[in-house]
DNA sequence: CTGTTTCGGGACATCAATGTTCCATTTCTA
DNA sequence: TAGAAATGGAACATTGATGTCCCGAAACAG
């Protein structure tokens, strides 16, 4: 039958079923149970093991399919062109499009450092601080910055968009250009 | 003997212990096992039970001994005088002088909203976006940004100052000017 | 329509964290 | 130093999450 990746259409929907509903519920619970993650995809608790045999299986892919479809929303903000200032505001609007897995990979321990062995050495990394080394050479960013601080100031705001929209203090459309005006000017007024 | 606030002195000091660790261990592993806080707090675990009966009473008082600390820092920077300018500097400073305790209390969904009920309709918060508001008024804060926005922003930076402390990102003292820097500035050179 | 796949949920065993109790030992304190 | 307070650690019961198995029902594919 089908080689490992043809999905038979109701396995694969399942699947991405459950890897959504773990992101939305993780996002806000870390702790959260294995039954709660079921609920919350609509399935039975038998069902989710039937996918993803143990926890520790699941979370993994959690993670990678969070880290996933981060790569594919900055890879698709075309980092490299136009000017930084430009290319920051594409990249924000795509980061915050990606919601709870955001909020649950930001979130999550795991994500630091523990990536599978011989999988990508996050090019999202490289892809983020490129941009920033960039708009540090044309002096759009400050360039006496640390490369990672400013790197974690961007994660910061745009994790913290998030947030704020997932709270309804902004609203949903929007918080990218919040986040990008905070990164450009910070919070002073426009003197 | 003692009324109920005095402590043997003994007592008092492994109670901080316990609270301390319980702060520094759960800031970076919410999961953490109570035997894992017993050890960082270099107590028996049963010792820890005589002092918290229950992993929920640990919580709450881990989370209202954060809120206190935190509270003393917000009031020792008298956010009310000088220019707003000055005043989230003092902010800043202080707040990330508070340390795990922060990473802590900021990281955990208790603290949002779930306060005991007659406690102070925290104070914190009043305080810093009062200031945030003061400083809008002058016109040194955007104006036409919402209040909690600018403050989860405020937090949001101060946390990321933290962590970068932590991981080695960002030198110990220097951190608060990091923040503020950006909170004023944003990430661009100096123009 | 029929055989196959997937599903839901109950029953059960397992396991790790938790909470309790007890006692010998160490540390305070008067 | 002697009595009191505090501690550490072992032993044990409890509990809730987890993982496994199984079977009747529903969804799907040909």
């Amino acid at each position: 039958m089908g080689s490992s990746s043809v999905e038979s259409g109701t396995r694969g929907r399942t699947r991405r079923a459950i890897l959504s509903a773990a992101a939305e519920v993780l996002a806000r619970d870390r702790a959260a149970t294995l039954a709660d993650i079921a609920r919350a995809a609509e399935i039975g608790r038998s069902t989710l093991h039937r996918y993803f045999p143990d926890r520790d299986v699941l979370l993994r892919a959690a993670v990678a399919d969070a880290h996933l479809v981060i790569r594919q929303a900055v890879q698709d903000a075309a980092v490299d062109e136009g000017t930084p200032s430009e290319a920051v505001r594409r990249l924000a609007t795509a980061l915050v499009g990606t919601g709870d897995r955001l909020l649950f990979l930001y979130g999550d321990p795991r994500s630091l450092g523990e990536f599978d062995p011989g999988e990508d050495p996050d090019s999202v990394d490289r892809m983020v601080t490129g941009l920033i080394k960039r708009g540090q050479a044309e002096g759009v960013f400050d360039p006496t910055a640390a490369v990672e601080w400013l790197r974690d100031i961007l994660w910061a705001l745009v994790y913290a968009g998030c947030e704020s929209a997932r709270r309804g203090v902004l609203p949903r459309p929007g918080v990218a250009d919040a986040v990008v005006r905070v990164l450009e000017n910070g919070i002073r007024g426009q003197s």
